[in-house]
RNA sequence: GGGCAGUUAGCUCAGUUGGUUAGAGCACUCGGUUCACAUCCGAGAGGUCGAAGGUUCGAGUCCCUCACUGCCCACCA
C-alpha cells in the first residue's frame, strides 16, 4: 500500500479544496481502489459510464453523470460489493467529423481536398487530444472509476463487437440493403436516421397548384409546400371516398413544367379535410408519398443530385439549386396561370442534428436494421420488469416508442466511423461481410472486389456497449461475472437513441438483458431554466466551478434538490451553499480534532450510562442511517443528501457540538467526557457523507482516523471504510423527547431575550416548571443555562402561585412553563396579544383533534399507532391550552 | 394530433405505500468580534400547496375536469 498523504497537524480555519483534491486522487489510484476484486460468491455492483463524445470537453451534463454514478458506485462499493465502474469515450462518428470539419472550414479546407486517408489522421490527432482532456477533467471530478478497464468505441474490441454483431444479423436476415427513403444531409453528405433529425416549425407558403386534365377538359388542383418536387411527381391522389373526385379517379393529368402524364389515384391515406383533397405524390422525396407509391407500384423519379441541386430528370431545372428551383418554378407557374393561389403556412421541417441543415427527404440505396424482431424482446424485458426504468413514468414513452419503431438505416456516407464490413465482387457482384480485408472473392475468386466506402451509425456501436466493454464476443471472466450489468445511468434525452439499441442488441447478442436498472437524470440548466448552449453563452464550465467552490461542492451542488428525471438548475447560490456545507464540516472536524487529547476517545461508548444528549444525537444518526439507506436504495440521492445535510448541520453542529462544549469546558470530575460520542458520530456521517462528498470527508476522516480505536487504524481510506449501518438499540425515543423539550425551552428563551431587547451580555434568570419532565431535564440546567444565557436555571415540578411575577414573563410551552423576571417592564397589552393568537391556534387545533378521537369512523379505520399518536396529542395540547388560558387571566 | 411533466414562501426547489399546526437553500428584517466556523451564530417575517369538483375518518399527496408553462413523439401534403 502506498502512504497516505500527509494531515495538517493545524488545521486551516477555513476549508480549502485546492489543497487537498489531488492528492487524495493520486493516492487512491496509486493503492487501485477503483478495481473490483472479482469474487464468485459476492454479486457485484455493475454501471458502464456512458461515453463522452470526443467532440470537445466536458459539460455539466457529464459531471451530472459523474456525480450520481459516483455517489452509486462509492456507496455500494462501501457495502462490501464487488463494484465496478467501466469508463470510456465514444468516437461520435457524425458528431465528431462534423467539429473536425468545421476547424478545417476555419483553415480554409476541407475534407475532399484532404483525401480520406489524411483526414481520418486527422481525426486519430483530435481524438487523442480530446481523450487527454476528457479523462483529466473526470479526474478532476474525483470519479472512482476503474481506468484499467477504460474502453474506446474504437478499440480493437468493440470494433470487433461491432463487426461480429453486423455479420451475426445479416446472417439472420436482419441487416439488409435496400432502396428505401431516408433523409439526407446535404451538408455532411450522409443518410442519417429518423432520430437524428430535429423537426422545427418553419413559415413559409403552400402553394396551390392547377394540374390540368390530360386530352379533355378540367382540372385537379393540389396543395405544396415544396413546389419544385412537381418535376418528380409520379401521380395524384385523392381519397376513394371524396365525392369531388370519384370521376377523375383513372384518369391522367399533366405536369406543369415538364409535361409529363401521370395518374389520378386513390388511397386511403389521403385526408378530405387538407388542402384542397387533392395531393400530389412525390415517392422519391416524401416518407409518406413513398409509402403510396410502393402500394399502388408507382415509379419514383428522383430529382435530386447529393449537393441538392435539381438532376437531369428536373427538365428546365437542372443544375439550380433545390430552393432557387422552387423560385424558378414558382414564377413559371404564375406566368403559366396554373398557380391558384399561395398561402402563408407553418410547418416543420427537419434539420440535421448535428449541422442543423435542412434535411431533404430522399430514396438511396443503404443498410438497414430490420428491427421489429429485436424489439419485441426489447419490449417484454421492460414490460415485465426485468429491467426496471427509473423514473417509472419513462417506461411508457419507451414502450410506445418501441412499438411504432421503423427499420434503422445504419450506414453513413461519412468517413469517420466503424466501416461496413462488406465488401463487393466486382466480377461476379457477390457480397461478401467479413470482418478481415478478404483477398477474392469467395465464390468466383475474384481479387477484384472493393469495401463498401460507407461508416456505421455511431449508435450501432453504442448499442452495443454493455457487453462490448466486457469483452464480447470472446468469452471473458468480466463478461461472466459483471454481465448483466446492475444500473445504467443516463440523460432521459437518449432513450432511444442508446438506451432502446442497448437493450435490443444486449439480448440479441448476448441472450441477456444489458442492465437491471436504467436511471434516467434531467437536464442541467442554468439559473434561468434555459438549456445551456454555447451559441446562448449560458454555459458554466465544470472546471472554473471546481477551481472557485470545489469539486465537492460542485458535485454536491448538482445533485441538490433533483428528484430522478427532473431537470434541474445549477446556481452560484447552489454552489455557494454546498462549499459552505463542506466549510462546515470542515469546522466541525477541527473542533473535534482540537478537543481530542491523545487517547481520550478510545474507550467504548457505553450507551447505559450517556447523559441525554449523547442517546438523543446517537438515536438521530441511527434513524439518519436508516433514512439515508432506504432512500439511495429507492435511488432518491438529492432527497439523501437533504437528510444529511440536515442531520449534519440543524442537529450534529447546532445543538451536539454547542452541548459537548458544557461538558468539554465543565471542570468536574464527575463529568463524562463527550468526546467518543462527538468523534463517533462525526466519523459516521462522514462516512454516510462520503459518498456524496468524496474529497473532503477523506481529508477530514483520515484527520480523524489518528484519534481513532486501534482496530480503525487498519483501514487505509474512509472509501474503502463500511457504510455505516443500523444499530439496535441505538433508537431511543425517550431521550428524543427529552432533548425536544430541552430545545423549546432553550429557543423560547432566547427568544424572549431578542423580543425584550436583552443585551447578549446580560445574564437572565429563568424558572422552569416541567411536571413530569422535571426529573429528566433537571440534570440539564446547566445546558439551559449556557444555550440560553439564563443564570440561575431552577427546575422545579409545579407553578407555585405565590406572586413575585408581576413584572415577570410566562412563556406556556408544550409541556412545561418558563418564567422570567424582568427588570424592564413587561407590556402586558401586547403579551396578551401574544397569548391569545396562540390560544387561538391551539384552540382551533384541539377542536379539530377532539372531533376526530370522537368520530366512531376514525377510531374504527384509523391504524391504532395513528390514533394513539393523535390522542396524545390532544392530551398535551389541551394541557397546553388549560396553562395558556390560565395565563391570559392574570394578564 | 397524441403523450408526459411542472404549477408548494419573493426566487430555486424538496415533500414516494394518504396520517403532527407543510420544509430547505437563497433573498429579506432585527441582533451578534463568547476561543470550530462571519463560507458563521441567534431571533424573526413570509405559503387558503394553480382553479373547481370528487374519494376518504383524514388529501400538497389518490381520482375527474379545467387553466397556464415546458418537454417528447407524430407521414396531413
Amino acid at each position: 500500500m502506498t502512504q497516505a498523504p500527509e494531515i495538517q497537524d493545524e488545521m486551516p480555519r477555513a476549508y480549502e479544496p485546492g489543497n487537498i483534491e489531488d492528492k487524495w486522487y493520486r493516492f487512491w489510484l496509486e493503492n487501485n481502489y477503483f478495481e473490483p476484486v472479482i469474487d464468485p460468491d459476492k454479486k457485484p455492483f455493475v454501471i458502464i459510464m456512458p461515453p463522452p463524445n470526443v467532440t470537445g470537453e466536458l459539460h455539466m451534463g457529464h459531471a451530472i453523470t459523474a456525480a450520481l454514478e459516483d455517489i452509486m458506485t462509492r456507496w455500494h462499493r462501501m457495502r462490501g460489493e464487488p463494484t465496478l465502474w467501466l469508463p470510456g469515450v465514444d468516437h461520435a462518428a457524425i458528431a465528431a467529423q462534423v467539429v473536425v470539419e468545421r476547424q478545417l472550414a476555419a483553415e480554409g479546407t476541407d475534407r475532399h481536398q484532404m483525401g480520406r486517408e489524411k483526414f481520418l489522421e486527422r481525426m486519430q490527432q483530435w481524438v487523442k487530444e480530446c481523450r487527454q482532456t476528457i479523462t483529466n477533467q473526470h479526474k478532476k471530478l474525483g470519479i472512482s472509476c476503474d481506468w484499467s478497464r477504460e474502453r474506446y468505441t474504437m478499440d480493437e474490441g468493440p470494433s470487433r463487437a461491432v463487426m461480429t454483431t453486423f455479420q451475426h444479423l445479416y446472417d439472420k436476415g436482419l441487416i439488409y440493403r435496400g432502396e428505401r427513403i431516408i433523409n439526407w444531409c446535404p451538408r455532411c453528405g450522409t443518410a442519417l436516421s429518423d432520430l437524428e433529425v430535429d423537426h422545427m416549425d418553419l413559415s413559409g407558403h403552400l402553394y396551390y397548384v392547377r394540374y390540368p386534365l390530360a386530352g379533355e377538359s378540367g382540372s385537379i388542383v393540389v396543395a405544396t409546400t415544396r413546389p419544385e418536387t412537381i418535376v418528380g411527381d409520379t401521380a395524384v391522389a385523392v381519397n376513394p371516398n371524396d365525392d369531388r373526385f370519384k370521376s377523375y379517379i383513372g384518369k391522367n393529368v399533366v405536369l406543369p413544367a415538364v409535361n409529363r402524364e401521370i395518374p389520378v389515384i386513390a388511397d386511403e391515406a389521403v385526408s378530405t379535410e387538407f388542402g384542397t383533397g387533392a395531393v400530389k405524390i412525390t415517392p422519391a422525396h416524401d416518407p409518406v408519398d413513398f409509402e403510396v407509391a410502393q402500394r399502388q407500384n408507382l415509379s419514383f423519379i428522383n430529382i435530386l443530385n447529393e449537393d441538392m441541386t435539381m438532376n437531369e430528370n428536373a427538365g428546365p431545372y437542372q443544375g439550380m439549386d433545390r430552393f432557387d428551383a422552387r423560385v424558378a418554378i414558382v414564377k413559371d407557374l404564375v406566368e403559366s396561370g396554373q398557380l391558384v393561389k399561395t398561402e402563408d403556412y407553418n410547418h416543420s421541417v427537419g434539420h440535421c442534428q448535428r449541422c442543423q441543415t435542412i434535411v431533404e427527404p430522399l430514396v438511396s440505396k443503404q443498410w438497414f436494421v430490420k428491427i421489429q424482431p429485436l424489439a419485441a424482446p426489447a419490449i417484454k424485458a421492460v414490460r415485465d420488469g426485468s429491467i426496471k426504468v427509473v423514473p417509472q413514468r419513462f417506461t411508457k414513452v419507451y414502450i410506445n416508442w418501441m412499438e411504432n419503431i421503423y427499420d434503422w438505416c445504419i450506414s453513413r456516407q461519412l468517413w469517420w466511423g466503424h466501416r461496413i464490413p462488406v465488401w463487393y465482387c466486382l466480377a461476379c457482384e457477390e457480397i461478401i461481410i467479413s470482418a478481415g480485408t478478404p483477398g477474392t472473392c469467395p465464390k468466383c475468386g475474384s481479387s477484384n472486389i472493393e469495401q463498401d466506402p460507407d461508416v456505421l451509425d455511431t449508435w450501432f456501436s453504442s448499442g452495443l456497449w454493455p457487453h462490448s466493454t466486457l469483452g464480447w464476443p470472446d468469452d471473458t471472466e468480466d463478461l461472466n461475472y459483471f454481465y448483466p450489468t446492475s444500473v445504467m445511468e443516463t440523460g432521459y434525452d437518449l432513450i432511444f437513441f442508446w438506451v432502446a439499441r442497448m437493450i435490443m442488441l444486449g439480448i440479441e447478442n448476448t441472450g441477456k438483458i444489458p442492465f437491471h436498472t436504467v436511471y434516467l437524470h434531467g437536464l442541467i440548466r442554468d439559473d434561468q431554466g434555459e438549456k445551456m448552449s454555447k451559441t446562448k453563452g449560458n454555459v458554466v464550465d465544470p472546471l472554473i466551478s471546481m477551481e472557485k467552490y470545489g469539486t465537492d461542492a460542485l458535485r454536491f451542488a448538482l445533485t441538490t434538490g433533483t428528484s430522478p428525471g427532473n431537470d434541474s438548475r445549477l446556481s452560484t447560490s447552489k454552489m455557494e451553499s454546498s462549499r459552505n456545507f463542506a466549510n462546515k464540516l470542515w469546522n466541525a472536524t477541527r473542533f473535534v480534532v482540537r478537543n481530542i487529547a491523545d487517547g481520550q476517545t478510545a474507550t467504548e461508548i457505553r450507551r447505559d450510562s450517556l447523559p441525554v444528549e449523547d442517546r438523543w444525537i446517537l438515536s438521530r444518526l441511527d434513524r439518519t442511517v436508516a433514512t439515508v439507506t432506504g432512500l439511495m436504495d429507492d435511488f432518491q440521492f438529492g432527497e439523501a443528501q437533504r437528510q444529511l445535510y440536515d442531520f449534519l448541520w440543524s442537529e450534529y453542529c447546532d445543538w451536539y457540538i454547542e452541548l459537548a462544549k458544557i461538558r468539554l469546558h465543565s471542570t468536574s470530575e464527575d463529568t463524562l467526557s463527550p468526546l467518543p460520542v462527538l468523534v463517533h458520530v462525526l466519523e459516521t456521517s462522514l462516512r454516510l457523507l462520503h459518498p456524496y462528498m468524496p474529497f473532503v470527508t477523506e481529508e477530514l476522516w483520515q484527520n480523524l482516523k489518528r484519534h481513532l480505536p486501534s482496530d480503525w487504524q487498519q483501514c487505509e481510506s474512509i472509501m474503502i471504510a463500511p457504510y455505516p449501518e443500523t444499530t439496535a438499540g441505538a433508537i431511543d425515543s425517550g431521550s428524543e423527547q427529552v432533548m425536544e423539550s430541552i430545545i423549546e425551552i432553550v429557543r423560547s428563551i432566547r427568544n424572549a431575550r431578542t423580543e425584550h431587547k436583552v443585551e447578549n451580555s446580560r445574564w437572565i434568570e429563568a424558572r422552569i416548571y416541567a411536571g413530569e419532565l422535571t426529573q429528566a431535564i433537571t440534570p440539564h440546567a446547566p445546558s439551559i443555562e449556557a444555550l440560553a444565557r439564563a443564570r440561575p436555571v431552577s427546575i422545579q415540578d409545579t407553578r407555585q402561585e405565590d406572586g413575585g411575577e408581576e413584572n415577570a414573563l410566562v412563556l406556556v410551552l408544550t409541556g412545561t412553563e418558563v418564567v422570567i423576571p424582568l427588570e424592564s417592564m413587561v407590556d402586558a397589552e401586547a403579551e396578551k396579544k401574544k397569548l391569545e393568537k396562540e390560544i387561538a391556534g391551539t384552540s382551533a387545533e384541539v377542536t379539530r383533534l377532539e372531533a376526530r378521537l370522537k368520530d366512531e369512523n376514525f377510531l374504527s379505520k384509523a391504524p391504532p399507532d395513528i390514533v394513539e399518536k393523535e390522542r396524545q396529542k390532544c392530551y398535551s395540547l389541551i394541557n397546553k391550552l388549560e396553562r395558556l388560558r390560565q395565563q391570559l387571566l392574570k394578564y
